[in-house]
Parts: structure tokens; C-alpha cells; sequence
DNA sequence: TAGACTTTCGAACGTTCGTTTGAAATAGTC
DNA sequence: GACTATTTCAAACGAACGTTCGAAAGTCTA
């Protein structure tokens, strides 16, 4: 295992960054949190952003990689995949990550780049993670929807996204939402709820009847 | 009309927090923008925490008003609305602001507020306004979904609201995964790939089959 | 024009931020 | 145990932040 200074770090980064956003936590919320002297950041990350950096780079290259994987297992099966199976592709391996340690601090981390991807403008080469996914399972996506415009696709991709984003943060507003009764599912239960409606949503015919 | 510094700083501290954020917008950035002094925010709005509040309340209340109308005037017409116009109701005055001077910078700050409540803890009694929508909507779409659990209808609804947010926010991301075919249709357009989107997410069937 | 009130302005306050620096402490090698 | 490299520590830096305050400027009524 690595010196225990930077993964205390990375882990009290990344469930600060989730609770408050990047901006409004201070390196010294991180480090006395994680126990840490405060110039420990700048030593073992040299700058915020390489904290930053480096809280996004350890969950995001497997969880693409995880991804990729699913789908290549799909094409391995067969040369048309269905919808449900392409979207649990891509959901479970997000989801998934709330089973483990941290995890579900990251996927409310992964929300709030979703809605302010301007505060992640230092992520720089790391996005192009998304790029690959994008480029592998659009096209998919597609010859599973083929009456879909490729604008109304986008569109209702859009709203996936949104969707998932909504399911990985802020499991409070849901609670609020529904008085408390709901909120407690578990990353595969939340999988199910997801392709059910997204599955849905996506099929739905593409001009109002 | 108003003296026109508090417009100007109103104007400025909206765009300025849709695109940046409430947190990373300095006053001086605001004031500078609006071409106002440093002070006249303390002035008029007593602190930045009243600037936020002022930026909400301007357009909020507003907005609550015609989310609720349109459903009374649903409901002045039967006592069993179809979904489509309840979600119309519920979605086309927030979409119809991007109409409006100004109105598309709110919406991304909306958009902000729904994956990010806890940068905005101190609306306080603004929040109360969602809750009024939410008690008057969520039954009669219950009434609509009479298959549904309520556990699953919150979750559908969940999403919903993350599709809604991210139809308001960034667009920039749409334009992106569409290779920018996308993104420049009008508010009543996206409201309508909305209702085709969600209203199929809504109505789908409770359990995969 | 004189006076009362509102608004704007310049300047500074105290705080918190990310970052840097050099010394102290620790770990690893011969 | 001495030497080297790595890590931790205490202390401070300059910059940017929200806020405050008294004077200056502007506005309106009598």
C-alpha cells in the first residue's frame, strides 16, 4: 500500500469535495480532517488541482475501463445488443461503486461535475475518459433507437445523463421528495429503477401521437 | 422602474452565478460587471446572502405563481388531468424564461441549485415555494400513475427533476455529445423532447418484465 | 436657495485562502 | 551508527474575499 498521508488525503478530499463542492472546501478542511499537516497537499499533489486531479483519476480510469468492459462483453455475445442491456453497461458500473468504500462520496462528486463542468476545468485530459465511452456506446445506442433522430437522441441522452446524475447525488432531496420512505435502495436496486425509466424514456416514439 | 443599480447588480450577480457559480463570484466581480461600486451590494442588498436571495425571489415567485395556475386552470377544466399537461404545467413556465431577458442565465442557476442545495442553504424561506409545488403536483401525478408504488414514483420523479435540470443547465454538453446539432432549439421544443422523454420514464411499467 | 434624505464613493478592516520555505523528524542503505 | 533521501512540521507570505465607515455627491421638498 501506498505512504498513508496521500490516500487519507484523497479520501477526506473526496467526500469534502462531494459534501461542499470544490470551491468551498479549503486545503485546511482536508488536512484536519485526514489528520494530515497542512502542507502535505502541496508535497505529495503539489497544487489544489493536483489534488483534484488526482481525487477524479482514481475512480474514473477503472470506472471507464469497467465500462468499456461491460460492452465489449456484450459485442462478445452478440452483434445487436438490447437497450436495457447497453444502458446497464453504463449504469452499473457507476452504481456499483456506492458499495464500496467512499464510493458513494465520489458518485455525488461525479454529479456535481455533471451540472458545473466549468468548475472542473482543470480535469483537462481526464474528460477524455468520457469521450472514449461516448464514442463506444453512442453508436449503439443508436442502432437500438434507429426511428430516433441523431438531435433527438442527443436530447434524451442529455436527460440520461441528468437522470443519473439526480440518482447519484443528493439522495436528500429524494428522501425530502418522498417523506423519508424512499432513498435506502441499494446500487442495484437503483440500477433497476434507472434503466426502467430511462429505458422508457428513450423508446418513447419520437413525435407526440 | 427601480433605481437601476439594483437591476444592474441583480442582472450582473445572476449571470455571473449561473455561469460560475454562487461561491466562485466574487461582489467585486459582480459590481465590476454591472458597473456599480463595490459597496452597493452591502447597500442595497445588506449582504451578499441577500444578493443570492434577491437573485431567486426575482424570478422564484414568479415562476411558482405559473406553475400553479396552470394547474388550476388543468383543473377548472376536469378533475382528471392527463399527465402530458401536467408535465406541461410544470415544465413550460420554467422553459418559457429562457424566453425571457435574462431567463436562460436562471434556469442554468436553477439547474445548479438541484444537484448543489447545500451552496444555497441560506435561501431559507425561498425553498418553501418548491415545497408548495411539489405538495399540489405529486397527487395528481400520483393519480395518473396508480400502478406505481409511491417509493418508485419518487424515484421516477427524482429523475425527472434531473432531466429537467439538465435540460436547463449547460447546454454546452449537449452540443458536445451531438457534435453541435444540437442544443439551439427553443424552450416549447425542449419541452416537448421533455414530456415525450419523461412522460414515457413515468409510464413505464413498474417491474422489468 | 436651504436643508433633509438617499445614494455613491474611496479606503480600509479583519479573515481566510493557496502556497512557499527551511528546519526537524523519519526511513532506508551501506 | 553515519549518510542520504523522503516526509512532516511550524511559520509565514501575498492575494483575494466580504464587510464596514465616514465623507462626498446627488436628489427631492419647502
Amino acid at each position: 500500500m501506498e505512504p498513508s498521508t496521500k490516500h487519507q488525503i484523497l479520501d477526506a478530499a473526496e467526500r469534502l469535495f462531494a459534501e461542499f463542492g470544490v470551491d468551498a472546501t479549503s486545503l485546511r478542511a482536508v488536512t484536519s480532517t485526514a489528520g494530515v499537516h497542512l502542507a502535505a497537499v502541496n508535497y505529495h499533489f503539489g497544487s489544489k488541482d493536483g489534488l483534484v486531479r488526482a481525487v477524479f483519476a482514481r475512480r474514473l480510469e477503472p470506472l471507464t475501463a469497467e465500462r468499456l468492459a461491460a460492452l465489449e462483453a456484450l459485442l462478445g455475445h452478440t452483434d445487436a445488443p438490447e437497450l436495457d442491456d447497453l444502458l446497464r453497461a453504463l449504469f452499473e458500473p457507476a452504481l456499483r461503486m456506492a458499495d464500496q468504500p467512499g464510493g458513494t462520496d465520489f458518485l455525488r462528486l461525479l454529479g456535481r461535475m455533471h451540472t458545473d463542468p466549468e468548475a472542473f476545468g482543470t480535469l483537462g485530459s481526464l474528460l477524455e475518459l468520457f469521450g472514449e465511452v461516448r464514442a463506444r456506446f453512442v453508436p449503439q445506442l443508436a442502432r437500438c433507437l434507429p426511428e430516433l433522430a441523431h438531435d433527438e437522441l442527443c436530447w434524451r441522452l442529455h436527460f440520461t445523463m441528468g437522470a443519473m446524475a439526480n440518482a447519484m447525488t443528493s439522495r436528500a432531496v429524494l428522501r425530502w421528495m418522498s417523506d423519508g420512505s424512499a432513498g435506502d435502495e441499494s446500487a442495484t436496486d437503483v440500477a433497476n429503477h434507472l434503466i426502467r425509466f430511462v429505458g422508457a424514456g428513450l423508446r418513447a416514439p419520437a413525435r407526440l401521437a
